[in-house]
DNA sequence: CTTAAACAATTTAAGTCTAAACGATGCCGA
DNA sequence: TCGGCATCGTTTAGACTTAAATTGTTTAAG
């Protein structure tokens, strides 16, 4: 359904793209948010799982960047997987102001069951591209992310 | 920032695409949330009035389809909107289980203004692209979409 | 020292979203 | 015609998110 604004040529053919990756974008992560239901966590737990599991323990402002959430949304989230079980606090020693994240033994468990079974949901979704296309989908993905920095240094807020 | 995981080839090279797509992607869409914020209005607000915009009055229940969202969210995004006298509801003559969303002058008059502005935020992002990779960035979009879809039908819930 | 500024995490208030249940209406076969 | 089923919009409860204010800690300047 492409859209039905006239403008240039230009903006016409940005507007179906933008439309086709924000449709495509969006099914992909409600697809893959109703998969992870069944384990019982969120879309943003196993974001955070995720990331301790491939990268060690962190510390609470380190994820929150990395995911691109508020602090205040991460302290959240800890919260919710604290209650589980599934992570644990530590207060740095160094500088008590931070916190360490940990994953515990139940944890690490989980997110070892639950990341092959997402990895093979996204890696069949992903079949549909052929190398070459994957290839440049990762480089173009890089070259709106490195666009949109350099937007916002321009006009910042 | 690419991924850590140890996996086949095939499964590694997958999980940065998909990674760099989703990080683009959720910080182009916080950014023109941003963006939208001056104008008072929020992304999914913005859908709607630009949907009636182009494709004049609808049902609910078709702006839920289109926009990929629950009624009950749609209900909740039009009260906004008739609140601040952007559209107006009208129960369906024919069918009275059905309303007709239409916009208001008011309504008309500021997406008129913002659309225009909203896409040059657009086009300026994109603009990093060259056409041929816009070419296909669309065509990638669709058969992820399509990919989707199929995926859905065989594993149904 | 002491105090001000910077920073980490938490709390709070407000907004947005979904799923499920509900009431009203329309459709259709018996 | 009537009774059951489907569909529409709304309501509700609960989950998730951010921004802003708050608390506690560190750092650095006087």
């Amino acid at each position: 359904m492409p859209t039905h604004y006239k403008g240039t040529k230009e903006e016409v053919t940005v507007l179906n793209v933008f439309i086709k990756l924000t449709r495509s974008t969006e099914s992909l992560f409600q697809y893959l948010s109703i998969k992870l239901k069944r384990y019982g966590i969120t879309e943003a737990q196993f974001g955070v799982l995720e990331m301790l599991y491939h990268l060690g323990p962190l510390q609470q402002n380190q994820i929150a960047r990395k995911l691109l959430r508020s602090r205040g949304n991460i302290t959240f989230i800890i919260d919710k997987l604290e209650k589980m079980n599934l992570v644990k606090r530590v207060v740095d020693a160094e500088d008590r102001r931070c916190t360490e994240v940990y994953l515990t033994p139940k944890g690490e468990a989980l997110i070892k069951k639950i990341f092959p079974m997402h990895l093979k949901e996204i890696v069949s979704i992903f079949s549909v591209l052929n190398s070459n296309e994957k290839q440049l989908l990762e480089k173009i993905c890089k070259k709106i992310s490195k666009r949109i920095l350099t937007q916002k240094e321009d006009k910042p807020q």
